[in-house]
DNA sequence: CGGCATCTTAACGCCGCCTTAACAAGCCCG
DNA sequence: CGGGCTTGTTAAGGCGGCGTTAAGATGCCG
């Protein structure tokens, strides 16, 4: 379920409206990208591939029109319009030049917020989303998005800790977590000093995901500091 | 290859305004299904198929925002929203049911021809699901666009709560869903600690849906976490 | 107003998971 | 060489989640 925060890139000169939006989308778990001219603009749609474009039309350099004829030659990105001109002819023409939606100056954050929603709910509808994140270390394979963990083909059976316990380890595969960090996040933080619950649960993992749980070569001791998942 | 014209679904109660789109859309090749209620606008829309639907939230039957909703449970057809309420609310309210945009009235006629053409132009880049949404996995077959059920070819009978519940489920299928998931989309906000409502309706789908609800083998349950409906 | 379908609430036994305890084995240190 | 610490392993108890049943409340239809 945890895919990164989405890519916001916003084509906008005023100092102002920048500001604003980057507050606006600062507190909701998205990625910013600004630029201020036409030029650059198109180049960090390019070079930073983002999810949803947002673009004024009043730039210094080129027509806004025009960026969106350019950016509609290669690629489908959604692109919000942001414009202080409300003449109905632009609207139309914004749109039929490939914009996915057109919001006039000035406008609620909540709105934009639900509507780069809508752009992005069509985007992720699109073909070619990837299957799933997976983590695939020797003959074990854990799919994050549909909670299942597979040993050799054979699907496994992890209770509701032990499966969190192997999220963690698994996403910081290669690096060393110590006992502190894991208590901390499979049980909270009231439970940093109960380094007995690891020891019980990195067992019950070993049993169930080790070739040979008596001489582990996946889920290793640091002795003294805490453990390890094997990257590859 | 010329496709015929694209079929829109005005969803509008005030002849007034059925007259207005009427005129709009006549000169523009389009086809156009008129409905007066909620309740005949979603038998339209399950009937004809329409390209785009046109919706007004202040129907004499039933929310505007209702209708969204009922649309979403199984067809992805583009919603454009037009309404006399022009709070931010309202809006953000209707997009993020699903709606693919919100004209608040009054509103140029060029511009909803053009926020149609671009409804039109996102629902052909979908890929080709074209006949009904239906799941099939077993011997159980879900329709929802028909609102029915299938098992070995025999009809079942399912309470409105159990068919949101079931259509939670298939809608995911694979995929686990937590209760709190599962008690937010079927029962609201409201519910999402009444776990117990689960237990006795998942249970019932059992009942109608497993050949052998004592070992079930679609409706899986994952201990301590939440239900998955098993995928092929 | 009565009857039916559906939702809601209550109650209970069972199984599985978490927790706790106890002990063996390995390692560092004096 | 021995004591104390950390780690691994096994077993047992209690609690909560889950499935199940049934009765009461609610709402809709004629």
């Amino acid at each position: 379920m945890d895919r990164p925060a989405p890519l916001v890139l916003l084509i906008e000169d005023e100092p102002q409206m920048r500001r604003f939006l980057r507050a606006a989308l600062g507190g909701h778990d998205y990625r910013l990208v600004e630029a201020a001219t036409a030029k650059e603009g198109l180049a960090q749609a390019a070079g930073r591939n983002p999810d949803v474009i947002l673009l004024d039309l009043g730039l210094p350099d080129t027509d806004g029109l025009e960026v969106t004829r350019q950016l509609r030659e290669w690629t489908r990105t959604p692109i919000i319009v942001l414009s202080a001109r409300g003449r109905e002819q632009d609207k139309v023409a914004a749109l039929d030049l490939g914009a996915d939606d057109y919001l006039t100056k000035p406008f609620g954050v909540e709105e934009l917020l639900a509507r780069i929603r809508v752009a992005l709910r069509h985007a992720s509808l699109q073909p070619g989303d990837a299957p799933d994140p997976v983590f695939e270390m020797g003959e074990l394979k854990v799919d994050l998005a549909q909670r299942q963990v597979f040993r050799a083909g054979q699907q496994l059976h992890l209770t509701p800790t032990e499966y969190r316990l192997l999220v963690a380890l698994v996403r910081h595969a290669g690096k060393l977590l110590t006992h502190r960090q894991l208590l901390q996040e499979v049980w909270g933080s009231n439970f940093i000093t109960q380094t007995h619950y690891l020891r019980i649960y990195i067992m019950q993992l070993r049993q169930k995901i080790e070739p040979d749980p008596t001489r582990p070569r996946l889920l290793l001791t640091e002795p003294g500091v805490g453990y390890r998942f094997k990257a590859d």
